[in-house]
DNA sequence: CGACACATGTAACACGTTACATGATTTG
DNA sequence: CAAATCATGTAACGTGTTACATGTGTCG
């Protein structure tokens, strides 16, 4: 959802056509996620089919503005109020792919994680390195500061839980998870109540 | 991708039918992402059409089983050797939220980071409080430890990156982004280069 | 019997992403 | 003129997600 909103916010400021909204949001990311144009129009008819914009008149260049509704600019309202909720909706892709790797048999997680530490290193290098090379002030160097923390903080933390998960996974037995044996589940209805022990 | 290819890689373990797939997912997972079931049948769907799995014949229970193909195979063994790749593809929903906000004239900054780091700081209680309070054994007790140590680990990145954010916005100027002025942008054509400095 | 869980499946939708078509305009 | 860029839009597709329909078998 952050590409709508994000879009959304922006026509908060004001009337704002296709071309101008990309290039709004690329200058207020610090240009670190392109967003392909034309994503912009299917987003931007998905809003106002939701009436959260309008279309305006076209201008004398032939640009097409849309502008915020007063139900836009509440949802806008909402969202910055309320905060960004993960783990319990949103999946980890690297949590389930180690989690499920983890109990196959026939799997290397040792490798599997040495692969994941050496291309998270890699990341953490090329961010931590990148700022310095390019001279940077004003506004939009601060938004890509703010940005490229945000990666940092999140690939040292992969790398800390890799190392966690490794010395938890060497320490407990990898305890390879078989498949639960049909005679466990030949029913088709309303299982048995487990019996007491 | 997570949810397509665990369930490629659950049935490279061997044939499995939708509703145990299921299972397999929640417990080694840990039970932390409810797997909604027809997902699974859209998966599986998917995964025949191409050419990952084949739909095999029906149990005496009824059960419809699906088998992993050689192709399928191979697509499990290139997840399981390739790295999850963040930061250039993915995008941060809260660093776009954040940075996005810091721009907008009209909105309070410290107002958002102070109601995101509340939550976070909820989450990390419910997460570091609920392990200890259940008696955790076992193969599925691995899993959901792994897991739960994924969501701590992102969430006090989270939280780092939120004081370091704040104490940055409060160094340098907010500097506030308005739109871009329209006399800046008339042309519809290719623009004009840059005069050198 | 009624409620509940097992089990399969369908249909629609959400957001994100990309490829493509089309045209205007300016630079070289 | 040709290439590049600005600009609008369409069409298709990907995964994920949910709601719904349908039926079976078991437990109380």
């Amino acid at each position: 959802m952050s590409v709508r909103q994000s879009l959304l916010a922006i026509l908060g400021q004001g009337p704002c056509y296709g071309y101008q909204l990309r290039a709004e949001f690329e200058r207020r990311t610090g240009s670190m996620w392109p967003l392909n144009v034309g994503q912009i129009y299917n987003t931007l008819d998905r809003l106002e089919r939701d009436g959260l914009v309008s279309k305006g008149a076209t201008d004398e260049h032939g640009h097409v503005f849309y502008t915020i509704t007063d139900a836009g600019a509440r949802e806008v309202l909402a969202w910055l109020g309320s905060p960004v909720e993960r783990g319990q909706t949103t999946r980890d892709e690297l949590a389930i792919k180690l989690a499920v790797a983890a109990t196959l048999p026939g799997a290397d997680i040792a490798a599997v994680i040495g692969a994941q530490r050496a291309a998270s290193r890699a990341s953490l290098d090329a961010l931590t390195r990148r700022p310095r090379l390019i001279a940077e002030t004003g506004p939009e160097a601060l938004a890509r500061a703010v940005v490229i923390d945000a990666m940092i903080a999140h690939t040292e933390a992969d790398l800390r839980w890799l190392d966690h998960t490794e010395r938890r996974l060497s320490t407990q037995p990898p305890q390879a998870m078989t498949l639960a044996p049909a005679a466990d589940r030949p029913k088709r209805g309303r299982p048995a109540k487990a019996p007491a022990a």
